[in-house]
DNA sequence: TACTTTATAATAATAATTATCATATAGTAA
DNA sequence: TTACTATATGATAATTATTATTATAAAGTA
């Protein structure tokens, strides 16, 4: 990983604590929190830091470019890896996966698909994939019933 | 499009003027409305339903499996066309698109490398191309800073 | 028609996110 | 170091979408 404050300078960014920190929450694991989560992280270190100031700094991360905004069951997850890529997101136990390997082409040909079928100009692409993970799908909680588009999370 | 009436008692709906109303005002077009959408709608012509029967009645169109909620952008939207495919969505005015054509192998193959490489089991999948549609990009409005899994939609 | 069950509407509650604003801090230059 | 200015932070309130509660109304049935 790299030099956070060297990479937030770059950015234009004051170098302050709780940069630091947040930037550490999200980029340093693969587990795309949510702002609740990266609060709740940072506060071990850093007790003081309000969540107000975890969105704002998620926010103002995002529109650097330094990480992505996720959109899974209406919440929003945060994640280091900017590049395009699908999400594998748990139903039962609330966790979001990185679906790796091969989606590269599928990605740009959507995109391909995209703008050139209607004319719309795509600034960012996401794809969700929501189900049970391999452990969740093995104690087989019953969710309740379901349909197309069911995209709850548990409570 | 199909006898509504027949449709919701098939799937062991009561009958009643409301659920007619949400019915066509999802089933009977393609803007992919959100609940309050749906409850200007059907004002018109049923002054006295209640939001909250609108979102009763769009979540129980979901669970039989009649409509697709889609997650665009932190909000609900409701989708009569319950069959696989990718949604363009303008940040600048707000509309949603289908993206048809050719996609069907693509989310087969999405499903197949979602459920392969990692054994995790896929309820359902979700594709959002988020930017502006031919008629925003030719207006030119500046929606302010972006990067990427920016999905913000316009106030 | 009378009866039972389910749906509706009014209302309140919840939860995630954003706004406001006084104070504190970072960066910078004397 | 110090003083200065712009920006960031934290406390708090506000907003917004959605869901819960519950008394009343309407649907289905016989
Ligand atoms: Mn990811
Ligand atoms: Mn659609
Ligand atoms: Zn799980
Ligand atoms: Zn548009």
């Amino acid at each position: 990983m790299m030099n956070a404050s060297a990479l937030l300078k770059e950015k234009g960014f004051r170098i302050t604590p709780q940069r630091l920190a947040v930037f550490e929450a999200v980029l340093g694991n693969k587990t795309h929190p949510s702002a609740e989560s990266v609060y709740t992280a940072v506060r071990e270190k850093f007790p003081s830091i309000s969540l107000n100031t975890v969105y704002k700094t998620l926010q103002s991360f995002q529109e650097a470019g330094l990480l992505w905004q996720l959109n899974i069951a209406r919440n929003l997850r945060y994640d280091g890896n900017t590049l395009p890529h699908a999400h594998l997101c748990c139903l039962r136990c609330g966790q979001v996966d990185d679906l790796n390997g091969g989606l590269a082409k599928l990605f740009t040909d959507l995109a391909d698909l995209g703008m050139t079928k209607s004319g719309f100009k795509i600034d960012s692409l996401e794809v969700n994939f929501y189900g049970s993970c391999p452990s969740c799908s093995r104690h087989a909680v019953n969710l309740g019933p379901s349909g197309p588009g069911d995209n709850r999370l548990p409570e």
